[in-house]
DNA sequence: CAGTTGCTGATTGTTAGCAATCATCGACCA
DNA sequence: TGGTCGATGATTGCTAACAATCAGCAACTG
């Protein structure tokens, strides 16, 4: 298991590439583009790199990250490598044990429990303001996203599509709220969210019904300015959602019961 | 540089001291006695350190924090400190800037507003897991608290004091709440809350009555079992926390208006 | 033979030094 | 004389090497 050879090392330094050109930059593109390169550090670059990794489960739960390998392997020192393991303790996706290193987070029950009550608490709170603050603009790249969801379900969407789709529309909630620590909380609290949205069965019979229309409720909510409608429409969305992923992990404990490697908390 | 003999080193590593003599430990007693020094580790204690020192007002508002005095100061070297400086940041006590270095917060209206609403948010969950899961230690612990506020408010109480008091209150119900991610939340967003208490006003008349009898009505609905009474007791209590702490940001932005400087400590 | 004690290899925690970046300030030019 | 551009000093970002710590294993002892 993991092969060490990996032509990773572009990836990670082709950040101070030149901008590419463009053809008619107005000075708000100007300033964006010319400060995301350079906005990037190694070690939030690097802790994007393991994250991803993370979620497409290359790693196994539960096992062992060490630091030389991974700088050695992204063609880095072990000090960016250690802020990033750092920051993807705080988002739930390693435990850091002093002296011993950084794991694979393995998410039981109860993490499930924690993440889904959490976010029904700070979603809340998000959505109150949507619906107080959302322009038009911002009510429109919701809808877009709905309407993403309703074409990639049309066609077939895997667990991977709908948790981006799903995520993406909950990203934008959390960026009509105009709530920094809002977005921040939501921004610990989403890779978390991330790998458990994994487990859903998008199989079963109801589930467009749930990803589509759950979503557009919310939308139509938001639109309406009903306040209490769209808390209560995103409470029940989440709990659904809490309860398709429990569903879908209780499958996976059931499959790979007595797995029991090392590593667990 | 490293000339070995300097003072200002014990402070940070007495915790390699032996363990003082007991007379007669348990076993519960010992262990925790054991662990306790080697599950700090230097970064951890630097930035408690620094922590102090910021809610202490030891340095001003917008004030730069530069590593290498720090880590000379603390006699170590600047690797712990930057790691110290970035937990302060997402404790919200410092700002980082890429290249530019890290600088002491500066608290506006709209962060009072983005705290308190935060906090509103996830302490009523907070409280309603408390109402079904607090036992009978637990609670008679949040009634020590509020005595210690009667006995303090007695014999006059400053602002300081009356802050450590109130947040050792909520310290107690997130801890009850039997919830990691709602503790870690509550510990990011703690020491900015702190800063803010510091702005109340514990002179007027009805603090008295704010401090001490507003928490005894949360132990009283806790102590009930009632869910909803907790939670519109506590909203109510928040509200009144952060209409105060607003009423002492404006006095003392009134009277420092058109202050502005960085710098200066 | 069970339990404990002292080594050993590996990994993290910390340190010191080098390179890149930014703000400041003075020189140059229209 | 006002404004822009290039040097300069200071500070962060990163690297590489050193020291402390821990899990595992073998030898020892009762």
């Amino acid at each position: 298991m993991r092969a060490g050879r990996e032509p990773s090392r572009d990836g990670a330094l082709n950040l101070n590439d030149a901008p590419p050109r463009q053809s008619a930059p107005s000075a708000a593109d100007l300033q964006a583009v010319l400060s995301l390169p350079e906005n990037q550090a190694l070690a939030v670059s690097i802790a994007s790199r393991l994250r991803d990794a993370l979620l497409a489960g290359y790693f196994g739960p539960g096992e062992q990250l060490r630091e030389e390998p991974l700088a050695r392997s992204m063609g880095v020192s072990r000090g960016p490598v250690r802020e990033a393991l750092l920051r993807l303790e705080r988002e739930g996706l390693v435990v850091v044990r002093r002296n011993r290193g950084a794991f694979v987070a393995r998410l039981s029950a109860q993490d499930l429990e924690e993440v889904y009550t959490l976010r029904v608490a700070i979603e809340c709170l998000a959505v109150r303001r949507v619906v107080r603050l959302a322009t038009d603009a911002e009510l429109d790249a919701l809808q877009a996203v709905v309407d993403q969801m309703a074409a990639a379900d049309a066609r077939g969407v895997t667990e991977q599509e709908a948790a981006e789709l799903d995520l993406r529309f909950h990203d934008l909630v959390y960026l009509a709220s105009q709530h920094r620590r809002l977005n921040e909380s939501w921004g610990n609290l989403r890779p978390q969210a991330h790998i458990l949205l994994l487990n859903r069965n998008v199989a079963r019979e109801d589930f467009r019904e749930f990803l589509v229309q759950g979503h557009q409720w919310i939308v139509d909510a938001v639109r309406d300015r009903d306040e209490d409608r769209a808390v209560a429409t995103i409470e029940d969305h989440l709990r659904g959602s809490y309860e398709r992923v429990a569903a879908g992990l209780d499958l996976r404990a059931g499959r790979t019961a007595g797995e029991g490697a090392d590593g667990g908390r």
